[in-house]
DNA sequence: TCCACCATCGGGGACGCCCCTGATTCGGCG
DNA sequence: CGCCGAATCAGGGGCGTCCCCGATGGTGGA
């Protein structure tokens, strides 16, 4: 048996959750306790102990990241259940902990299975939120963004600026492409000049935020 | 019935895993094709178009990730079994873009789900990699190893390093923290000395790595 | 009390970064 | 052919970076 408690502020939601866990016979999952804002679920999740939360995101108090927060990192584990698939509640919510995020579109076995899982240590997400996570992950946002400024530099000029991201001095770039090193300051103006920057510095920081290191 | 191919340079393992997946009745998972190599691999997956392909990670030929880089992004998914919990393989892995990450101790009808799931669109990985993962989504790996070299660092020098690592100029340093440029220079030596250190590029480097940012 | 450490500052120097004004060569295009 | 952009390079100047040499207080422990 897995045992949970159910955290969301709304009673009608908590019931129709708790009916289909319930609904099926033989259930693997025991609800031990509800909570319907950050105070009670802290209380709830601190007596009962169970071994995953089910926890809403939105929630009075603080949301679900207060919660996790406040509970710190014990042994339960934190399953995010929400309405919204947008990119910060996931984020905040993983950030604060959570093992894995489905929306309330999810049917009653489903949950069941994600509960499971998360118990077990597996990482749960739904179909949307999969593909976005493992993207963050990969790192790879806003690919298309960088071409438009990116296509304005020359061949040469993007070699330049590639090495000077990367944090090699003048000297290191001109040996590394065997030109001179006021050859590299003509391009790196140029570069910067086309990028709207205004140092290596922030250079850096631009194409940091592009992963194009 | 999730149609899938296996590729796998080990015969033995890929009859171990269709024996698996057709051990039990009214098994979901039809296997359309094998491949031990990247070449075949890819030759099998454009014929049959899988909806699932079950992939190793340390394949002759590139690896697992060539595989990937070698179809691009069409609608198949790519779920990665491997004996391997490296965090690079790992994070290799999903730059590839696998949809989920599974260790070889895994049981035949865990696999069976684990396919399913994938081709639902689910994010799938084992329990050890899900941790790994989620930290790494969060942007929390290696923070002990973080203070043992910042430990060494003063107060003022953590801030100093902190406004230094995001591109502040040593004189716009003094005027946030009201002191004179000297000290901030003062204080950026032991910095990069404490932290082994030459330049103010490197340290940006050192403290993006580490999420100091 | 004395010493270690921290934070604060200064002078001066070597070198890196960034810009300016030039210059040449080469290839493409009207 | 003449023009233009790309790529190459030089000189010089202003400022930033990083180091050396110092100095002054304050704080806390041996």
């Amino acid at each position: 048996m897995t045992t949970v408690v159910i955290v969301d502020d709304h009673a009608m939601f908590r019931a129709g959750v708790r009916a289909e866990l319930q609904a099926q016979p033989g259930t693997p999952v025991e609800i031990l306790g509800e909570a319907e804002d950050v105070a009670t679920a802290v209380a709830a999740i601190t007596q009962h102990r169970p071994e995953v939360v089910l926890l809403d995101v939105h929630l009075p108090g603080g949301g679900g990241a207060e919660v996790m927060r406040q509970l710190g990192t014990h042994d339960t584990r934190f399953l995010a259940l929400s309405v919204s698939d947008a990119a910060e509640d996931v984020i905040g919510t993983i950030r604060g902990g959570a093992r894995g995020y489905v929306t309330k579109t999810i049917t009653g076995p489903e949950l069941v299975d994600a509960i499971v899982r998360v118990a077990d240590g597996d990482a749960v997400f739904s179909p949307r939120l999969a593909g976005f996570v493992l993207d963050a992950f990969a790192g790879s946002i806003d690919v298309a963004a960088v071409d438009e400024d990116l296509d304005r530099l020359t061949e040469r000029e993007r070699e330049v600026m590639r090495l000077i991201a990367r944090g090699y001095a003048y000297k290191e770039v001109a040996k590394e492409l065997f030109i001179s090193v006021k050859t590299v300051e003509t391009h790196m103006s140029s570069v910067l000049r086309k990028l709207q920057l205004s140092s290596r510095h922030e250079l850096t920081r631009w194409a940091s935020d592009r992963r194009l290191l």
